[in-house]
DNA sequence: GTATGATTCAAACATGCGTATGAATGGAAC
DNA sequence: GTTCCATTCATACGCATGTTTGAATCATAC
């Protein structure tokens, strides 16, 4: 056993590794320049984690794992609230995105951080990463699809599916921003308040998506409904 | 000047790192493997692109420049068949994703493969690729975001500016997708019609989101609109 | 047919990478 | 105070990277 100063060497590197890997990548990010970066030696990477990329699902696991787990108890609680009428998807949807939200705000140091290199994250196409990212989900997706499918028993399952895959597209995509807010606006000097009103922006965004009425039933369009055929319509007629 | 047999060196260059970037990332495709699968010399990329950054940015330019000029004329054209009409938001988006469909679709080879490309380079961090994609972006950009303010004036324009961000975001990342599917859900057998289907799915969820009722007014939730409220009640409720 | 200039090629360059090693270090246990 | 063992450290290993070089190759123009 060993007791240093004040923060061991292996939190030192997850929290540089954290930023640096946000900051850069993952294959941009050196174990050089975290080290040195971390006031450690290089050694102390192979050491404590034994490889790069073990050290990468460590800073992954630290915090990914205990916010599904989070979104997971805070689903059922909010289900139990509602008991015995099932739960609306407006909270199901909450109990998704509040853990973030808290993840955002309540560590001061590296919880913002760590959102964003998880947006990055699910972007990577490393086959480790990918592989990881999945397991890690995997069962607190199940449990959300079937909540949701309980909220919305018209909406058939794979269309919930692709729903729930474009929300998180859309919220990993946020978490991951900074930089690419500018493409789209100037989003004027206010970035102070940012994460907490970025996801009261996102809710209602997504809720909307969720609880949109249903695409044209087969490839071509068959049934007059108004909103979703217009696509397919202007597709058609814009064929040179 | 020189006539090669069929394929010139530099287009079986941009094709085949047009598919090795998509599946590996940028940094992870080394130029060994990048010229070997090419059949070309591993000088042949310094030669005719200069760099290994440059070859990217060529990858990117011939198929992003053309797809949003697309766009950018199909809003024309659908802003002219509405004239004097303001053009309804729905097509506004049908012009947004429109050429991207017809992308992943027309050409057999590398369409798709672009995309997935495309969605990835969206979330590296590599400063030069995020510059190279806002300076390619934004045009296009400016001028979709003036259309969508002319097809709905009471949404507050920050407002409209966080929502294109996540339409960006729910596209992209749908874009980049493939093994993510995997991670949603079991989207049964049936990828075959993917890319089409894909966005005709899309485009419902985005134009419901884009159209939502507002989010609360201040940061403390003041009004009483049933249905964007709930998320920041619920979130105070659930405070420990 | 020879000169020209663009392209291809094999080989090397310098550098940086992740990882491994073996000696130094220093607090805890006896 | 000596033993012990986890940790730190400087250094080196082996290798792969992007890039450069200078000679060989080829179609074209004269």
């Amino acid at each position: 056993m060993r007791m240093n100063g004040t923060g061991a060497t292996k939190d030192r590197i997850l929290d540089t590794a954290e930023s640096l890997f946000m900051e850069h990548g993952f294959e941009a990010t050196t174990l050089r320049a975290l080290t040195s970066a971390a006031g450690v030696n290089l050694a102390a990477v192979n050491y404590h984690f034994g490889s790069k990329e073990e050290l990468f699902e460590a800073v992954l696991t630290r915090r990914l794992d205990p916010m599904n787990q989070a979104r997971v108890e805070l689903l059922g609680r909010f289900e139990a609230d509602a008991s015995p009428r099932p739960l609306d998807s407006e909270r199901i949807l909450a109990a998704l995105l509040i853990p973030a939200l808290g993840l955002a705000r309540d560590r001061e140091r590296g919880g913002k951080d760590f959102l964003r290199l998880l947006g990055r994250a699910y972007a990577d196409p490393a086959p480790f990463i990918r592989h990881f990212l999945s397991e890690q989900y995997r069962p607190m997706i199940v449990r959300f699809k079937a909540a949701f499918a309980r909220a919305l028993p018209q909406l058939p399952p794979k269309e919930l599916s692709w729903r729930l895959h474009f929300i998180m597209g859309a919220l990993s995509y946020t978490l991951a921003g900074t930089d690419a807010l500018k493409l789209i606006a100037e989003l004027a000097p206010n970035e102070s308040a940012d994460d907490e009103v970025l996801l009261r922006r996102l809710a209602p965004f997504l809720l909307a998506g969720l609880t949109a009425p249903l695409p044209p039933a087969d490839t071509v369009a068959r049934r007059r409904e108004a909103s979703p055929r217009a696509l397919a319509t202007v597709a058609a007629r814009s064929a040179r």
